[in-house]
DNA sequence: TATAACTTTGCAACCCGGTTGCACTTATTA
DNA sequence: TAATAAGTGCAACCGGGTTGCAAAGTTATA
């Protein structure tokens, strides 16, 4: 079942370095995504340039997504296994305003829409703002 | 039709000063959203301070309402004339990859989310991204 | 193995949008 | 008119994000 952190990063062509791992791992632990700051203060005594570009890096091979929900720094979360981060694989965000927390909802794809002629679709962002079950 | 700047400040309550009057002025004018940085440039001699609060003002009174395309900052647009920011005047918003420029697609109401057990709805923000009609 | 080439990391500095404190001006009210 | 409140301008600050550069670590090559 679930694999070694090595192998997740080897899998997206990511060299699997000490501080590549730790972080996956952080990123694993977490239910909830993640923001760069957030990320800093999980670690004892972590360079935050080092922290943002192995983020960067996640992302570029796809093992994590951003998200933007709008209320201060991007968060990332950990990308299902089989995501390719194509329009198939968007889902709804739900940021909770009382806890501050964002969940991916993978379960529910972003709905379609119907745009005004000539304007073409490249991917969609949506974020449903509102009180998470935890803090009901 | 078109009312004068000073009627639809006062319409929403707010005192209308010529700075006020000038920058309702430019917002009307333009076609898609516009950013603080953006709206700081459109005036040879104004202090970025004041136009912040100015844009607040208007936002807290329902003028205008803000859009984060996830690609910069913050933007602004002006509300419709009936609207009062609520769940049912929430529209799709498109970012243009090409030109930047982000637009109101006030047709197009936010698709409706089933969402999971005990997660309650407050608003929602939905930006689709592609290419616009000009830059097609 | 020794050396060269490349990658990753850590530190410092910087950028920029956003925000606030404070004094000054302008409008409102008594 | 005097007192009060609201709006404006300037400067400084904050925080997230980003980059340059040198040191350390890794991989490839002879
Ligand atoms: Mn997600
Ligand atoms: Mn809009
Ligand atoms: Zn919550
Ligand atoms: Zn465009």
């Amino acid at each position: 079942m679930s694999e070694k952190p090595e192998q997740k990063l080897r899998k997206r062509n990511i060299k699997p370095t000490a501080m590549r791992e730790l972080v996956l791992k952080v990123l694993t632990d977490q239910k909830t995504a993640i923001s760069l700051p957030e990320l800093e203060q999980k670690f004892e005594k972590a360079d935050k340039a080092t922290l943002y570009r192995t983020l960067k890096t996640f992302e570029k091979q796809k093992l994590i997504h951003s998200i933007d929900d709008g209320t201060g720094p991007v968060k990332y979360a950990l990308c299902l296994e089989e995501c390719s981060c194509s329009v198939n694989d968007l889902h709804v965000h739900f940021h909770c305003t009382k806890c501050n927390k964002t969940y991916c909802l993978h379960e529910i794809p972003v709905p379609s829409v119907n745009l005004p002629k000539n304007f073409s679709l490249e991917s969609v962002d949506m974020v449903v703002q509102g009180i998470c079950a935890n803090c009901k």
